[in-house]
DNA sequence: CTGGGGACGGGGCCC
DNA sequence: TGGGCCCCGTCCCCA
């Protein structure tokens, strides 16, 4: 553990007190708050747990293993073990308060590989015999530790593709062993249960899984159905030292033993990265179990349902592993080279190397590039650069029609505009053209096309009328309203989503924040948790279409959306005149 | 309400 | 892998 401590402060990544997080998270200049990360705190704070443990310190729960006793927290071993996770939750569903057994008989597991499960739960560290690999890799696939598991699988080579198969053979072989007096018809549709939930897993890469027969018997509690399984949100995403970690670690008799960092270059490489990822990417995503749907996007939003960020969040996976994930996974504008990285604070995957710390500054407000002529602060170097032109007088960009010179390449693009006359952003709605994409935007946002839109048949009362069952709630708000609303904020739920803002009784809720949405616009969510959780809930599985993972709207697709709103509006009047 | 300038954050490319 | 540079989209502010 020494050993573990010595090197943890030479993991540099930024870690936000959880309970900071949503001050973290909000802008710099949202009402002055400022995130201060403590990149030790939940280091030292698994320290302190792993110290607790070995002293026997306000350990609730014992895991005994063929005699073995191993004093443990629940709390940590739900957090790091799904199986455990569903344990204690159903407990505490059945109003039993999370506390009524201390003794949880593993004997399935074997004791060394619950030693080095243990270990790992509270040091992020796995120390593995290689002879006793499969028992680990078992272990961690009956405790739902899918890290582990994955690890194990790569060391052992066996592939990914055969996860699915490998998972539920042992699955099912562990449930043939453990289950004892259950009847096989149960067992039967529960397997089928899993495939499913597998087969979602291997797609879509949630660790959403439900662990099927309990692998463990409770001594004092009785064994959780797996209807108490819930679908839990992802605690891990995709080990990114998997492609390392292929690399057999070293013989270690000693399954306490922690392996010091810095010894055996790539394995230690892959140790590395666990040892000070895996508590932060792997945890911050957690959310309240009890909204299935809201975690299930958040993970979608997290991590992307393509795959491609599953594989490549924080991982140095191969490019060519990247690249088939991808493609797998349907493709779209996918990085090559650059390795995506999660940001601790807001879960946003930032894109492209070293663009981490840059992203990073935005919620410490850290600001340290200062110009010297004004004092002005800026947290990017190419800003102040960009800044310095105004005091140097320098503006590269001349526009060849007339005098005018630009200090950005992008002003010069919409001066250019003025000039051709162009007008290619069009409203949708009121046909009004606009020679920047952000004005229609803001066009949209207003209500300035409204008096040309109500001309026509209103759509949220034919609507109402012709029976269209879920938009029932229309016909208690005013429709104009609601045909605004619905129009605007499809420039955030375009369709395709439907607008999923119109639910009985939801009118008001939904209004509200969809005009909140529409203030702050997409990219501006993650400074705004409550918001951005209702924001996922209610863009439903857009990202999880696999669609911009990375949370940018290209102008094309933009336009592409809002074309489709168009031929769906013209489409919806076309009928309505028909009628 | 619209046009225009500027600021800011993210991504791509390259070194 | 980190950082520089550039481009882009978006937002804010002002006239």
């Amino acid at each position: 553990m020494d050993a573990v401590r010595h090197a943890l402060p030479r993991l540099q990544l930024t870690v936000p007190v959880p309970m900071k997080t949503e001050k973290v998270a909000m802008s710099p200049g949202e009402d002055g708050l400022i995130g201060i990360p403590f990149p030790e705190h939940s280091n030292e704070l698994l320290s302190h747990l792993n110290h607790q443990r070995r002293t026997g310190l306000l350990c609730d729960l014992t895991l005994t293993s063929r005699g073995a006793r191993y004093p443990t927290h629940r709390s940590v071993m739900a957090a790091v073990s799904l199986y455990f996770r569903g344990l204690f939750g159903a407990e505490e569903a059945g109003g039993e308060g999370g506390g009524s057994f201390s003794v949880c008989q593993l004997d399935c597991v074997a004791p060394d590989a619950l030693d080095a499960l243990l270990e790992f739960a509270y040091t992020a560290t796995l120390t593995i015999p290689s002879s006793g690999m499969r028992d680990v890799l078992r272990g961690a696939q009956l405790l739902g530790i899918k890290c582990v598991a994955d690890a194990c699988r790569d060391i052992l080579g066996e592939k990914v593709e055969g996860e699915t198969t490998e998972e539920q053979r042992a699955q099912n072989t562990a449930t043939e062993r453990m289950a004892g007096g259950e009847s096989r018809v149960e067992r039967g549709s529960r397997r089928k249960m899993d495939k499913k939930k597998m087969k979602k897993f291997a797609s879509c890469h949630i660790n959403s899984s439900v662990f099927n027969p309990p692998p463990a018997s409770p001594v004092s509690h009785p064994s959780p159905s797996s209807d108490s399984f819930r679908s839990l949100p992802s605690t891990q995403p995709p080990s990114p030292e998997q492609e390392e970690l292929r690399v057999k670690p070293r013989q270690n008799g000693d399954p306490r033993a922690i392996r010091k960092p810095g010894k055996g270059a790539t394995l230690n490489g892959g140790l590395l990265h666990w040892l000070h990822e895996r508590p932060h990417i792997a945890h911050p995503p957690l959310v309240p179990p009890s909204n299935d749907k809201l975690s299930e996007d958040e993970d979608m939003e997290a991590f992307g349902d393509d795959g491609v960020l599953m594989e490549s969040t924080s991982v140095p996976t191969s490019v060519a592993d990247r690249g088939a994930a991808a493609s797998a996974a349907g493709g779209g504008r996918k990085r090559k080279s650059q390795t995506p990285q999660q940001c601790p604070v807001c879960q946003k995957i930032i894109h492209g190397a070293g663009k981490l710390p840059r992203h990073m500054r935005t919620h410490t407000g850290e600001k340290p590039f200062q110009c010297s002529a004004c004092g002005v602060r800026f947290t990017r170097n190419d800003k102040l650069k960009i800044h310095m032109r105004k005091h140097t007088g320098e503006r590269p960009y001349p526009c060849p029609h007339c005098p005018a010179r630009f200090l950005h390449s992008y002003d010069l693009k919409n001066h250019l505009s003025l000039h051709s006359g162009a007008r290619p952003f069009e409203c949708p709605l009121c046909h009004k053209a606009f020679a920047r994409e952000d004005h229609l935007q803001r066009h949209r946002k207003g209500h300035s096309c409204l008096e040309v839109r109500t001309r026509r048949p209103r759509r949220g009362a034919e609507l109402g009328e012709d029976g269209r069952g879920d938009e029932g709630g229309m016909e208690q708000s005013n429709p104009l309203e609601v045909l605004s609303l619905q129009a605007h904020s499809s420039t955030f739920f375009p369709s395709g989503v439907g607008p999923p803002l119109m639910f009985p009784g939801d009118v008001e809720r939904e209004r509200s924040l969809a005009q909140a949405l529409a203030q702050l616009g997409p990219h501006r969510l993650p400074g705004y948790p409550g918001l951005f959780l209702r924001g996922l809930e209610l863009r439903g599985g857009r990202e999880a279409e696999g669609e911009d993972p990375g949370g940018t709207h290209s102008p094309a697709a933009q336009r592409d959306r809002w074309a489709d709103e168009v031929e769906e509006e013209i489409g919806e009047e076309e009928v309505e005149e028909e009628e």
